[in-house]
DNA sequence: GACAACGTACGACATCTGTCGTACGTTGTT
DNA sequence: AACAACGTACGACAGATGTCGTACGTTGTC
């Protein structure tokens, strides 16, 4: 069974596209998909990831209306903390000089990362500066 | 079935042990796991990985022994190629951040990162440079 | 040589997943 | 009213996975 709430391939596939298009019914959701399988297929697997609490439907109307139920960031963010302990040694830094290693990014994005360290920086920085300015030591 | 040859979770947490030690006989990697399930559902399994040929195994020796076909860096980097397209509309850039948002690294790490960030602007700039200060084509 | 240890090879399962086909009810159109 | 469209609910399946138990051969030890 899944290590955590992770979804499958095909759940991540349909989480994807709500992501985008949010609320949506299965036929919208399936048209997305490009229809490469049937619209059963979809049907269940939506219906599948309601009973598993992944999505929420709204039944009011005939053809029920779903979203998910956690966000894309929530869920990304499940994702990657299962795969940080699963596959680095539960170092987020690993994983990402990983990813930015095996794929390319631009520039643009590499500046927005490098706002983001700075962030970081600062935010670790304001612990940081009474351990390392006050003389005393442990 | 799997997208790509992505290891499952089980063969995932084997992998994971031969990073650190190997090669290594079934034995070992089912002491390293904590022995939480019976020695043939180690062996079973990378039985099976030697099979999908994500481990490839010398039976010179009574114990047959194993080790990963690809590097931890080749796998990782396929883990996360695939999560990237799958979850983060192709931008490596984006994973990257969600990871370092959702889980803290030291910051030895971020400089780590910092650094590595350099290491790309510089190859990046190395191609830019010729589009942007020549006036000149050639 | 007899017997316990240890290893591998297999066969078997219960689940989970991805996929459909079919049944059946509701809406909308003539 | 009659019928086509459209939607959901289900049952079924094949394949992959995670787990074992059992069978059987090899190695050491008395």
């Amino acid at each position: 069974m899944n290590t955590s709430g992770r979804p499958t391939d095909a759940e991540l596939q349909i989480l994807a596209v709500l992501w985008r298009i949010e609320p949506a019914t299965v036929r919208q959701v399936h048209k997305e998909l490009g229809e490469g399988t049937a619209y059963t297929t979809t049907l269940k697997t939506m219906q599948r990831m309601a009973e598993k609490e992944l999505l929420e439907r709204d039944e009011s109307r005939r053809s029920h209306v779903y979203r998910a139920r956690s966000s894309e960031a929530q869920t990304q963010g499940a994702i990657l903390s299962d795969l940080i302990d699963r596959a680095f040694s539960g170092s987020a830094a690993r994983l990402a000089m990983r990813a930015l290693s095996t794929r390319r990014a631009s520039p643009e994005e590499i500046e927005e990362i490098g706002r983001l360290l700075d962030t970081i920086r600062i935010e670790s920085g304001q612990r940081k500066e009474q351990s390392f300015e006050s003389g005393d030591d442990s």
